[in-house]
DNA sequence: TTATTTTTTTAGATTAATCTAAAAAATAAA
DNA sequence: TTTATTTTTTAGATTAATCTAAAAAAATAA
């Protein structure tokens, strides 16, 4: 089980895994370059590697698709990876916007007994800090269905579940206005001028954020 | 402050201090090469970019001593592999013998943070589950004085509070006879044959160590 | 459908970490 | 104090990951 991957590649195949679970299955090398702050050429040496390995699959200029291998590699390391953010929140104290960074890190820790164990002290967590799933041990994700604040419509409320932005400020954004995960909302009003919108938030006085806030932030209904 | 190595170079100056701690202060290539399970070839290579970082004090043929810089780095490494040995133990239910490989993976995640915070988490533990002291936030080591058993005299008793020998089998061997951290011993006869000990463990029945294992353990008095 | 632009791959180098084999220095033995 | 042994260093290669610049392929536009 778990074959263990160089730092760098587990680095790759999540990379191509996030992109894969977009929009497209397919993706393309400047896509996986960005991502990985590398440039293209290092990006094409890197994916003959990877399909040695048959954890791609790879054709010149056709773009990459995961292999099974592949996926259960980069789903690991995404359960590590939010395992880890929670117990940094949960455990540690740390801010939601401080612990993607040592998670990044703490990721590439290989042991299946210390992640397991890590889970059950946890408390076998369903969502990470910023409401991503977790996988199970097995790789299953169990996704909830959210929907984007901005494709909700008046007198419509939900509870805050997730975003899908993770930047620093953005999520310091959120936490001053307290719009953090668990958060009531309720529509009050979508402004016509520029598609603002204003909220009540756990009943209280109303907010108003911008449209482009509120593309990012994902409720459960 | 705290400059951040290659984990490579991070291994390599952690087994030079660890060797400095020992006998003679002065360390030599081969004795590197050993520790670092490489070959003598490749840690002068090493030696020299560690000089090159005023890390190491380093004259050909002559054996290498740690600068304060490096003996700065090497100690916070240790700090971090004994703090989250001690993580894997009290909060993950590890064994004693099952955390040392987990444990020189973790010491290479770099976070003030984290580790203050890991530290807070713990209580801020004295020493790890061997019995090693933790080094405090600033470096400094408090080892209390130990003694052991094969030093000691009959009818003498004291506390185990350590071990020098960390291999899984010899762990498990304590862990089987009783004789973990805390317990309370009193040496009931050394056997002239060959120097075995018999001992009371928390005032049961007798026990018997060979002089090899007595060692090994350390107690305080 | 040809020309232009964009994307991707190859060619050729570089850097870090490692190795084996050979040379040089230091140490121990005769 | 020579000679032999051990230790350490150098020389020369290798592997992984990266880069820049140039070539090749694919996609887009004219
Ligand atoms: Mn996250
Ligand atoms: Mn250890
Ligand atoms: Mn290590
Ligand atoms: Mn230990």
């Amino acid at each position: 089980m778990s074959n263990t991957h160089s730092f760098t590649a587990e680095n790759y195949l999540k990379a191509i895994y996030h992109l894969s679970t977009g929009n497209n299955s397919v993706v393309n090398t400047n896509q996986i370059a960005e991502m990985t702050s590398t440039k293209a050429a290092s990006v094409t040496d890197m994916l003959k590697k990877l399909a040695e390995k048959k954890l791609i699959n790879y054709i010149k200029y056709q773009g990459v698709t995961l292999t099974d291998a592949g996926k259960n590699a980069a789903v690991n390391i995404v359960r590590k990876h939010r395992l880890w953010e929670v117990f940094l929140v949960e455990k540690l104290g740390f801010k939601w916007d401080e612990v993607h960074d040592i998670a990044e890190e703490l990721e590439h820790i290989n042991s299946e007994s210390l992640i397991n164990r890590l889970d059950d002290f946890l408390e076998n967590p369903a969502a990470d800090p910023h409401g991503d799933p977790i996988p199970d041990r097995s790789g299953t994700i169990h996704q909830k269905k959210l929907i984007k604040i901005s494709d909700m419509h008046q007198n419509q409320s939900g509870i805050i579940s997730g975003v899908s932005e993770h930047s620093s400020v953005f999520l310091k954004l959120l936490e001053k206005m307290g719009l953090t995960l668990g958060a009531k909302i309720r529509i009050s009003e979508i402004i016509e001028f520029d598609g603002s919108i204003m909220l009540l938030v756990n009943d209280h006085a109303d907010k108003t954020i911008s449209r482009e806030v509120a593309k990012n932030i994902l409720v459960m209904l």
